[in-house]
DNA sequence: TCTTGTCGACTAGTCGACAAGTAGCACAAC
DNA sequence: GTTGTGCTACTTGTCGACTAGTCGACAAGA
């Protein structure tokens, strides 16, 4: 171990952040959350030790937490080397992309068909109140535009149909949180939800699905550009 | 350990089969393939130091495995009580075909809108040709299927998309292996894959649209047949 | 100056042992 | 006969130690 470690250590979790009891379920999504928020940057070291030591645990949790991290593509491990942040894969970028336009135009054309529940247009409301209410923060404007979304699909009677998103969607998030506050603007991403809600509820499968597209389009737009801009951070393999 | 669990682990793995140097991705693969193929049935009890017994190594790397395959919706693990094949879920089926239909759909379509390259059209042509010829044996036959819907998914510029439709199809696959020796007529499978590949090739996207919807329903309308056929297999959450 | 060997520090991978929780059975008390 | 109660044997969860492999610094030698 460095001599330096405990010092990063404390960097990373605040001096005294002792972190009591914390299982495989706390440090995986704690991990991921500063993965997808770049709080730990593409190509930032992972050492196993060093988790162990910030989380108050053994090596076995963290590997079992790094495992799952690895299985949605947000590590890599080299073996006998290191674990590390993956780099933002364009080509990931384009599958997540392929992946969620196909299956949320699906799932908009299914809202089309059966009709938005009292329930999931009250969650939709909500969440674009919470978007209009927190456009200059990104990881709350974040977490009210995948509200939205959510709402979306967990109306049309396919259980769980939101977790086979939400994986591809982690690829996705680390770009969001790069160009968000830079590229985009917020207020066109609220109209762009406002007019798929609009097609829905007017019952109108051509233009839901193409307020999907359109809307979906938005984020791979900025990531090429982006990818000049950070090239450490982006791997330009598509 | 009780005093059978030699006997048991000969009785799956063979009489002096040792396995040397079995590795996690060795020891994930193998469990995989017994839980599809349905050589390990759904409720069985998985035991870790049973499997550490069975392929020679200690615990941890088939903990990893394990936790691979949690992941992959085949296994569930009750805490401080056991491992356990999950059962088999209509509502799992319902979103695996959900996803695969939404999938391959799109898949479909970019394919008539970019055409194939002569390497996709020699393996589409080797896996119907396989098809034909492995009529009777289902996991020879479900492997070409396989290869089928793989070779067209590759074919269309976006990496690593069939990885995507694999995770989803492993709950497919266990309803497949109980189904294709009793219902669905083989031929029939093996003509609407001609279906897909002259709707490709003649650049008709509607018609492939059709064609791929016709034959990933066919699956699931024998899963509730089955369900109530094998109560103790297949769980009806539907 | 450049190569080569060695050494120390680090890595993930594996291992055996123990901790903590659960289920079932034998057996005593009523 | 019924009920409770502990014992036992099992499970997964966690732990610290050890292995093999990688990397970089640094010194010896050509």
């Amino acid at each position: 171990m460095p001599s330096n470690m405990r010092e990063q250590v404390e960097r990373l979790s605040g001096p005294g952040a002792s972190l009591p009891s914390a299982t495989v379920r706390g440090i995986h999504s704690q991990i991921r959350h500063d993965i997808v928020t770049l709080r730990l940057k593409p190509g930032a070291r992972l050492s196993e030790n060093e988790l162990a030591l910030r989380f108050g645990t053994s090596r076995a949790p963290v590997r079992e937490a790094l495992i799952r991290l690895v299985e949605e593509g947000l590590i890599d491990v080299q073996p006998q080397r290191g674990s590390f942040v993956s780099r933002i894969s364009l080509a990931a970028m384009q599958r997540a992309r392929f992946v969620r336009e196909s299956l949320e135009v699906a799932i908009a054309r299914r809202a089309t068909e059966r009709g938005l529940s009292q329930e999931a247009q009250d969650r939709i409301a909500a969440a674009l109140e919470e978007q209009e209410r927190v456009q200059t923060d990104p990881e709350l404007f974040t977490a009210a535009d995948d509200a939205f979304h959510r709402a979306l699909a967990d109306d049309i009677g396919i259980a769980q149909i939101w977790a086979v998103l939400e994986r591809e969607k982690s690829q996705f998030d680390r770009v969001r949180f790069l160009s968000l506050p830079v590229i985009t603007p917020v207020s066109a991403l609220i109209t762009q939800h406002r007019n798929i809600l609009t097609a829905v509820l007017e019952r109108d499968p051509a233009a839901a699905e193409a307020a999907i597209r359109v809307h979906l389009s938005e984020v791979l737009k900025s990531a090429e550009a982006l990818a000049a801009e950070y090239p450490d951070l982006i791997l330009d393999d598509a």
